[in-house]
DNA sequence: GTGCTTATCGTCAGGGAGACGACTATGATC
DNA sequence: GATCATAGTCGTCTCCCTGACGATAAGCAC
């Protein structure tokens, strides 16, 4: 049977960015605000159309590229490229998602280290590292006391989804290491897991756990004293991507 | 700005299906056998084009019925709807996947209890279930001898990846229930762990497990000796969604 | 120096899991 | 009917991980 064009609907597929970093003690995402309808004036999440030719792991990783300068890390390539980790977190599709036009969003999501203010790309009036807390809060008012808009599109629903899929795989993986510097000490992977999880650890029950997991952490010989108190041992993260047994997050 | 359709290319959207049972306990997959060009008289996952005023959750689960009769069950309902487990598992959007045209594909994972023959449904000349083994392995021999052709399109990845979501989903989730019919024994539900997992289980740390575990099981009452052997408990699903602590595949 | 902060090591009790013995209750076979 | 094979169920013991928390180390501010 020859190909029929008009067997199938067309659709429109974007890529939308959940991009997470911790700045702050406070686990924050990339928002971009609106040039256009719809939605003019809002925040919402940085993406953009896939190209014809183009995968959407390409597309999501040009996207970063575009809204942060940063380079994705493939998970399935070599460990060592200084870049962000960035993989894919489902598909959104609701027929009116979007007013304009039948449009599929297929969502990733990209762990960075903290980084300086982001530039704002393509259609974005200005972007910025808002508090995950405050983007999801339904007409409250931020940290600066101005009242707060709901994101764009169902991009909520989105982060909200993100945030989840971060919470919970930096229990069994080694992805809070994503979100440091190349070298990190013990504490500053703790700060991490506190702020992701929004709960208080015991810091020695967390350094006997990290430092006991083989292959998690690998230690650099260098020490600093960046968060002040008794110099800490500097580390680098392990070649180990899953954890086992995992951290455990302490109930509720 | 106005809507421009000349701004995105446009796509085919799919949804592409992985339905896993346990029959003979091993682990089974849904395969129709192509009754088309590209791959034509290939085996490959069930699925088709979204329509344009459905949700992607929907077209998966009209293509399940459509092939299985299953009635879907949808995470976020009610419980007890004797259907599936249907879940969105990943989407594929390869520009080269489809020599045809540019198709991306939400597949999806359901989880069914053992079912008689499936009925071929649309452009499918025949279905059956296969054992995961048999359709992932490259170029070898099914059990009857004859050789087996790889899945059509990048099927065999997507398989392999529902195969792998479920490995791990049932460690942390009382999903293996929906492998098992309404009522089912201890031992029942510990076959299912052994054939999704490949390994044998201890039956008595396996039932410790299982009835300790709050709100993973509640007996029924009844009693069966489906299996010979000394009658067993029936019990049902309990409430339980996540398990905590989780279950623990044995090691390699 | 004192005081404060953070890092790191140690100890102890409780719980969960693996290994495995023992007993129970059915059907199959002699 | 006695015996055996098969499954199910209950217990025990040990090891290891975890949480709770004391103690010490090594910087900085005053």
């Amino acid at each position: 049977m020859p190909y029929d064009p008009s067997a199938f609907p067309p659709f429109a597929v974007t890529v939308d960015l959940v991009v997470l970093t911790v700045r702050r003690h406070a686990l924050c995402a990339l928002a971009v605000r609106r040039g256009e309808q719809p939605f003019q004036g809002r925040w919402a999440l940085p993406g953009g159309f896939v190209r014809s030719d183009e995968d959407l792991a390409q597309a999501a990783a040009r996207e970063l590229a575009e809204e942060t300068g940063l380079c994705a890390h493939d998970p399935s390539g070599p460990a060592q490229d200084n870049g962000a980790h960035l993989e894919q977190l489902a598909t959104y599709g609701d027929p009116e998602r979007d007013p304009r036009m039948r449009v599929v969003s297929v969502a990733h999501l990209a762990l960075a280290p903290d980084l300086p203010a982001p530039r704002a790309g393509g259609d974005a009036n200005s972007a910025r590292w808002a508090p995950v807390g405050e983007l999801l809060q339904q007409g409250g008012h931020g940290r600066d006391g101005e009242p707060v808009a709901p994101l764009a599109f169902d991009h909520a629903r989105i982060l909200a989804d993100g945030v989840e899929r971060a919470r919970s795989k930096i229990e069994y993986s080694s992805l809070a290491t994503a979100f440091c510097p190349p070298e990190f000490t013990v504490g500053e992977l703790r700060r991490v897991y506190e702020a992701v999880w929004g709960v208080a650890l015991d810091p020695r029950n967390f350094h006997r756990k990290v430092t006991g997991t083989p292959g998690f952490l690998v230690p650099t010989g260098g020490t600093t004293t960046r968060q002040g108190g008794r110099p800490a041992q500097l580390f680098r993260a392990g070649g180990a991507t899953l954890l086992n047994p995992p951290m455990l997050r302490p109930e509720v």
